[in-house]
DNA sequence: ATACATTGTTGACAATGGCTACTTAGGCGC
DNA sequence: GCGCCTAAGTAGCCATTGTCAACAATGTAT
């Protein structure tokens, strides 16, 4: 990780290398909340050095939800299988991913829907973002189309599929779904429930 | 609120007023990181007089908490319809209204739900927050009897209803439900498609 | 070579904020 | 009255942090 000898006075790339700190930080912390000058730190670097490439922290913290988002899109791309048994089957995988890197990764995913003053809205409205809910929005229009989706709204079931998803992601990052309250397998049921509402049911 | 004249050196209830003052606080402000300090300003007293009441911060915060989930569920008690049409339709407004006490009370619906060092856990494995779980569950209970929801292990639907209310009201909070993503009604969706997910076909 | 822009370093400011002593005010039993 | 307990006030520690300003090193174009 540490380069090895005598640091040139000059990093080179310190830009990326503020970055990828960062997510290492966000990988291992729990929480979002670092401090600039801890991610200085761990590069390296001095506390004001980061300052040459980013003209504050949110700058820093907004560039992050960018690259999260991009890495869940290709998170749900790599889960979408290349040949689906059916569009359930598909929804189910691409749902179970979508939940597997937000637990796997906490504190980006946390970062990604953290309204930094109402900022959320706008980095969702984000090319990037919306990436991510194309991916959903694909789907169940080719459900729709092939007939074993329910013709109806498509923001409306993206809405449900979105809001269930984030939900089951959020309460399993926080570690809610405890067998007690859920059962011991809540992410199946919770899903399996979704595609029953939004599967047409007469196929 | 406050008590008139001269206020006397002993306040007399200055623990509720502490409650009270941080309640006004969370309905005010977006987020629950007030300080105690701020707190005690406002309560009219020194900054150190709270903690003759809260051993530290975080018993002042899970206080709050608690309240929070002892005034979510008597929100979804009063929604509760006398006579209901419908299992749906009771679960529908029970449903609508756990969203609004979250978009009502942003700061302190994430304070419930905010991890302060995983000890969310713990919080929501209290009786008063498994009050509020228990709404979901009674409902769904008594429709698995009534024959109009479907006859499928409860707490995986129970985790189905949680997950995609607990996602919405998030989503809601943050101001993310925008018409360009999920049209205008997201929240009628979504229910409706839970709706259908949990509810018996053949009915 | 030399000027200039870039990128890092050092140091400091200002605000914050949780928490801890120690001191004072006041009520209550005796 | 007297002493004691509780509740409140005052003062401050101590650590943290975002940010900025001034300076130093390096690379680059002329």
């Amino acid at each position: 990780m540490q380069d090895a000898p005598s640091r040139p006075y000059h990093h080179g790339d310190l830009r990326r290398a503020v970055i990828e700190t960062a997510l290492d930080m966000l990988r291992d912390e729990k929480g979002w909340q670092f401090t600039l000058r801890e991610v200085a730190r761990r590069a390296g670097v001095s506390h004001a050095a980061p300052y040459k490439h980013f003209p504050d922290k949110a700058a820093l913290l907004a560039e992050l939800a960018m690259i999260g988002f991009d890495r869940l899109r290709e998170s749900l791309s790599a889960a979408k299988p290349t040949a689906p048994k059916s569009l359930r089957d598909e929804l189910t995988k691409v749902a179970r991913a979508y939940v597997a890197f937000g637990t796997d990764n906490p504190a980006l995913y946390r970062l990604m829907y953290s309204a930094e003053e109402g900022q959320a809205v706008g980095i969702h409205l984000d090319e990037r973002a919306l990436a991510v809910f194309d991916v959903l929005l694909e789907i169940l229009r080719r459900g729709q189309d092939a007939g074993s989706i329910r013709k109806r709204p498509i923001e409306g079931q993206a809405a449900a599929g979105w809001g269930l998803i984030h939900g089951m992601t959020m309460l399993a990052i926080d570690g809610l779904l405890v067998s007690e309250k859920v059962g011991s397998a809540p992410l199946d049921a919770a899903l399996s429930t979704l595609v029953e509402g939004l599967g047409n049911p007469a196929t």
